[in-house]
DNA sequence: CGCGCGATTGTA
DNA sequence: ACAATCGCGCGT
């Protein structure tokens, strides 16, 4: 099956993250379906890194398809996929994961059983070719609730999960 | 340059 | 309920 490209990441992040359910990454030799994401934005989004443009948040400012993986608590990293038009700040953070019978359940986890870390920041799942999203999904069922660890922004309802 | 805290997780 | 653990971002 062919890679999501920029006519899928270039939209808004909500939606984004709403269709990245059901669809399967590929990173090195693993794949898994992606069970829960959550969508973070730019100035109108509190909890974002991206609320303000910083060293750190420029990548969620640039180009839709591109890898963002920061570090976090001094003992995880956590994945993102860049959304929206370059300047529209957006990210999906992957939240969880379903490899063969395995559930990775929480970004932390995903990163560790992976081996992803800041060495993949920036990489271009677009053009990588053992990094990326496939275009195929099953129907996807999924609930909407408010973002996991943040204090701020709790009104929006941009975290997403698969229903069992 | 110092300091508080975080898009987390495992353990009590 | 809390400790682990450290880079980032902000204030000085």
């Amino acid at each position: 099956m062919h890679r999501l490209t920029d006519s899928f990441y270039n939209r808004h992040v909500v939606d984004v993250a709403k269709d990245l359910l059901g669809k399967t990454l590929v990173f090195n030799k693993c794949k898994g379906i992606i069970t829960e994401t959550e969508a973070y934005r730019g100035a109108d989004d509190e909890a974002s890194h991206a609320h303000k443009m910083t060293p750190r948040s420029k990548i969620m400012y640039g180009s839709p398809g591109i890898c963002y993986v920061y570090f976090i608590y001094g003992m995880y990293h956590c994945l993102n996929i860049i959304a929206e038009q370059e300047g529209q700040p957006g990210a999906v953070l992957i939240r969880g994961l379903k490899i063969d019978d395995i559930h990775l359940d929480g970004p932390g986890k995903i990163c560790k059983y992976l081996e992803i870390t800041k060495d993949q920041n920036g990489l271009d799942l677009k053009t990588s070719p053992h990094f990326y999203v496939t275009a195929d999904s099953l129907p996807t069922a999924y609930q909407t609730t408010s973002r996991i660890g943040i204090t701020k922004a709790r009104d929006k309802l941009w975290r997403f999960v698969v229903i069992k």
